[in-house]
Formats: structure tokens, C-alpha cells, sequence
DNA sequence: AAGCATGTAAACAGATCGGTTTACTTCGCC
DNA sequence: GGCGAAGTAAACCGATCTGTTTACATGCTT
């Protein structure tokens, strides 16, 4: 129905300015007046199609989640390259993004931050995000034929976070060029029989 | 003074106060009602130490410093072990606190989180106590006779606040386990003269 | 042209925000 | 014993918060 359609059109555009306004402003800072001031929506619409504030918060959770995979994650599977080609990749467009918009951290993990504790749904957001590009590095690890797959995997995501972090924080990308030299020098390592086997 | 030092002491039993309720609660969410009530402390004493609530945060933040390298690092460094065991003691140490307290990340980088491009010198502090931790690896790299000790320190860094994150987001101490092992392998590959050498 | 869904604009309500003020108590000191 | 510093308790202020309501414009369908 084409009535559907505007709607879903609507929605989009809210969850599409809210996104924007609640990765700049946090989501306890930001007021729904502020989301609609400029933006030609209405309260009333906003509120006809998200109940409360935080079903809004979490439809641009969903959003973000298919914006950073869609950017990020899908387009470097599909160069079909080679799995520790592929790893390096997801650092590079990360450190990208990052500098294009150097205090957009990450939305899951903003969330995760500011609801932990007081909000279980939305904090799970965070955990979910962080839980899922875990299991996209470990897949990686595997096809590119670790020893140790899962672990090194989750010392990537380890990196991954922890660059992602100390971006937003320093206000520049820097941090993924350290943390894409760790993951090169894991990955080499983990390429020999036995590592660690020295105490 | 007598005064003085009772005056000094119901500061630090506001920041005290305030430093729990926003560590738990968040500073944009947690109002200063919210901190006082149940406190014994009255309004007009808090803002006769501290005039505005972002002055308050400031000396909780302030507080966080000192408490962590009180808790965390100089008790490290006083034990004179090996620079190597420094470094992985410094992640025990952290781990065991976010044990005790899932939902406790770091102060400093809530802080960052919240107050990025909105108010820049609490936003500071975030940073701040990021190099802070940084150097403080990049000295034990160095003393531990790596190669590359700047490198390296800030790639352990990378691990420690991506463990650290982590850990709150997913409700336990687990990914420092990862983080550690992969610092145990980036300080061995670092031993060697020609890291990326493989024969 | 009538009807209806969809939208904007804006006043409004109750709660809570950061912050001020008034009034009263308590304690140490000369 | 009285006085002032330092404290609590609580009413109060204007602004802002989430959310509701009233009123009006617009455009599609029949």
C-alpha cells in the first residue's frame, strides 16, 4: 500500500535525524525537542510512530547496526580477498570513517555506556554489536587457517574496541595504526606451531 | 586551620558521594539530587563547594585519577618485579577490579563519551588519563629492553582500554584474559632483533 | 466535492533539571 | 553563655524534560 510506504518513508527519516543528533549530543543529553528543532518533523508524528524516547533510541540502535555493517563489514567480504587481507581492510575503512568524523566513536558502545545498569534492552545493543564483530574476526581467523582461531579472534575485536575507543578520545585515527601493527604481529605469531611455549 | 580541615573533609565526602552515583549512573543522567539524597549532605552545602554541578564532576574526575593510580599502578610499580610482569600484574590488577564491579569501566572515558564536542575540559580528562596509562606502559617497555618500546606500549594500551570496554560491556573480566595473552606475544615478538623475519 | 489519512505548529501538563534562598540547628571557641 | 562558622531541611525559581492535546493544512481516493 502506498500508505505504508509514506509511513515507512517517515520513520526512516525520524530514526535518520535522531541517529545524527543522538551520535553527536549522547542520548540522556539529547531532548526529543532537540532531534525535531530544524528538522520539519512534528512531536506529534514522532510520537505516532515511537511511543517513548526510547523506543526511538532503539530503532537508531538497528539503524546503526545496519549502517556500519552495510559500510563497513559487507563491503569487505565481498573483495573476496584474502581472510588477513580482508582483517587489515576492516581496520583501514574503520580508521577511515574515524577520520572523517573523529568524535563519532561507536553508537553501540555509547549506548552500552550510558544504559548499563538502568537499562537492560538498550544496553544489550551495545554487548550485541561487540558480540557480532567478534564472530566476524574469528571467522576470518579461521578461513585464514589459525592455529588458534577463536582466541586470536577475540584479541583482534580486543583491538578493534580498544582503537575505536582511543580514537574518539584522542580525536584522531592514530590509534588503529598501533592496533593494526598488534594484529599483524598476532597473526604472524599465531602462524607457528607453538607460541608460547616458553616460560 | 581547624575549619578548614573540616571543610576539606565534607569535600571529599561530596566527592565521595557523587563519584559512586556517577560511576553507577552516568553524569548527564544522574542529577544532583540524585547524589545528594540519602547522602546527609544538603544542597546548599554542596554548592558551596562546588558552584556548578560540572565543577563537581571535575573533582570526581580528578578523584578517579588518583584513586586508580593509587589502586592500580603504584602498587605495581612498588613491587619491583620484572618490567614484563609490571605489565601483565597492571592487567591482573584491572581485571580483578571490573570482577568486583562488572558495571564500573573507566570513569575517564565516560566522561570522554559524554562530553565530546560539548564541553571540552572534562572531555579533557578522558584523554588525559589515556596517555597517562599509555606512558606509564611505554615506560615499563622500555625498561623491559624492547626494541620498540613506544610501539609496543601503545599497542598494550590499545589491549588495556579495548579489554577494559569490553569487560563493561559484556558484564565480566573475560576479555582481559584475551588482552593478555595477546600482550604476552607482542612483547615476545618484540624480543626478537627482526620481528618479521620469518625463516 | 466529500472524506480521511497524514502531516505541521504550538500550547499545554506534570515531573525533574540545575541552582538559590530562607529558616533553623549544631558545634567549637573566647 | 554567647557568638559565628558550618551544617541540614526544604521551599522556591526558571528552564527543560518527556509526552499529550488541540487546531489546522495538505493531498489522495472515490
Amino acid at each position: 500500500m502506498a500508505g505504508d510506504v509514506r509511513g515507512e518513508d517517515k520513520k526512516r527519516e525520524i530514526v535518520r535525524q535522531a541517529f545524527d543528533r543522538f551520535y553527536d549530543g549522547g542520548f540522556h543529553a539529547t531532548g526529543v525537542d532537540a532531534v525535531l528543532s530544524e528538522s520539519g518533523i512534528s512531536k506529534r508524528t514522532l510520537y505516532k510512530y515511537f511511543p517513548t524516547k526510547d523506543d526511538l533510541i532503539e530503532a537508531v540502535l538497528e539503524f546503526y547496526g545496519q549502517f556500519i555493517v552495510g559500510k563497513l563489514f559487507d563491503p569487505v567480504a565481498a573483495s573476496n580477498e584474502e581472510p588477513r587481507q580482508q582483517i587489515m581492510a576492516i581496520f583501514d575503512a574503520r580508521k577511515a570513517m574515524i577520520d572523517e568524523n573523529p568524535t563519532r566513536g561507536c553508537l553501540g558502545i555509547k549506548a552500552a555506556q550510558e544504559f548499563v545498569g538502568k537499562h537492560a534492552g538498550l544496553a544489550a545493543h551495545g554487548k550485541h554489536a561487540a558480540l557480532y564483530v567478534e564472530r566476524r574476526f574469528v571467522d576470518l581467523c579461521e578461513r585464514a587457517g589459525l592455529a588458534r582461531p577463536a582466541e586470536v579472534g577475540k584479541q583482534i575485536n580486543v583491538l578493534f574496541q580498544g582503537a575505536l575507543l582511543l580514537s574518539q578520545v584522542y580525536g584522531d585515527g592514530s590509534p588503529f595504526v598501533s592496533a593494526k601493527h598488534a594484529v599483524a604481529a598476532l597473526l604472524e605469531a599465531d602462524d607457528e606451531p607453538t607460541p608460547s611455549d616458553r616460560q
